[in-house]
DNA sequence: CCTACATTCAATTGATTGATTGAATGATGA
DNA sequence: TCATCATTCAATCAATCAATTGAATGTAGG
């Protein structure tokens, strides 16, 4: 009865997961592992890392569950752990999100919401997709497309967007996504695209969400 | 078109975050914080911490936007900021809980998860208060009670909880509860009093969630 | 069995962070 | 206005963490 057993140490624990996560190199390798398995390499490169350094981060992402890895080959792969990992993201996300609002809503009056005016979820754009009244839009890497992407999606990596407007047809609007909840990459398309003209939103979640919630995805090479 | 704006910089933000929630210290600040408004003396001894201490820490979350001040005469008093805070650090709890019942699996083979036996949610509580089936057990502190608490609860704090088990009705089940993510008082609760015989629960959340989901809440001292 | 390659480990250095102390601030109430 | 009290600031020291380098591990394929 005098026992007080581990009362602290979940506090410990939770504050040992929230450090671990307070690195923004290990927040970005994170999501990169999200969108799929990804080697060590890859990792070091997407997030503009040393080999070396990206392997060490790996590790305390993997001391703390976040990330298991399997050997395949000559490399090992590292995948997102079990567990609710994507609902911890979105919640940093979410009020990192509304943090920044609240501060950007201080200097600038003219309150613009992208997440609420120009963003659907998953089912909403389930729905269009069956109407097929919109063409989807993966703003995400060639790497990224291939490893997996929403079925139907063009492939148009953020960078080439403004040489290959020319793909998207006109009549009809446009919903982009990317790698999920730390990438503005899709709000961007939006404000881009809505630029020169035509209509467009965002997926308010990413590909990892898509995948986590069990809907189908396709894999293969981007397809020109 | 070449832009690429606050990518970087939201996960620099979220990274930030999760450093700030990333010390024990802060983080059960935070968690009495989420019981109601304190003062920084209270809350340091709440948490252990010399004043000094504490006010660093408390200045910290506050930069971060996790908790408000409000001057009260000589005091300052410490209340949640707005947005998500509450299921951000659920989310927290949630992964790290799973974390530990996954290794405690491993060394432990007799796989005993309390939170899915043992506990209901505020739903289920009320739905049994209306009934009028059971009693409801506050093993917080006195002063956190006096601050406020569920309606028609009793108050033992979980200290006393052996001498004071007498002023527990043996012919109804006892739901308890406490101060909420990260307190596992309300769980021992349920392991001494099942020992004793009494048909136990608790209430998976703790007061924040109740009252940030709107519910009556009462205040004032503890009735013997 | 040996080489090549991807990854991890180990050790050093520099940079951050946290605790402590004592002084400064700011509001109250006489 | 002044004395008092709660809180915050400032400065120091100790501890921890991150990046880098080069060596070690372990697997694949000849």
């Amino acid at each position: 009865m005098t026992r007080l057993p581990s009362a602290q140490s979940l506090v410990q624990d939770s504050a040992d997961l929230a450090r671990t996560l307070g690195h923004p190199h290990r927040l970005s390798l994170l999501e990169h592992i999200a969108q799929g398995e990804r080697a060590v390499e890859s990792l070091a490169q997407l997030s503009g890392l040393s080999v070396a350094n990206a392997s060490q981060h790996l590790q305390h992402l993997k001391r703390a569950g976040l990330v298991q890895t399997r050997r395949d080959g000559k490399r090992v792969l590292y995948r997102l752990g079990d567990g609710p990992i994507l609902p911890l993201l979105a919640a940093l996300r979410e009020f990192s999100e509304q943090q920044r609002r609240r501060v950007q809503a201080m200097v600038d009056d003219s309150v613009y919401q992208p997440d609420t005016l120009e963003a659907i979820d998953c089912d909403a754009l389930l729905q269009r997709l069956q109407d097929g009244d919109v063409t989807l839009l993966d703003v995400r890497t060639e790497a990224d497309y291939a490893l997996g992407h929403l079925p139907g999606a063009i492939n148009i990596p953020f960078e080439e967007l403004a040489q290959r407007l020319t793909e998207l047809p006109a009549d009809r609007p446009v919903v982009a996504y990317c790698r999920g909840p730390h990438c503005l990459l899709s709000h961007d398309t939006v404000i881009a695209l809505r630029a020169r003209g035509l209509e467009a939103l965002r997926l308010i979640n990413g590909y990892p969400q898509w995948q986590a919630a069990g809907l189908t995805v396709e894999t293969g090479p981007a397809v020109q």
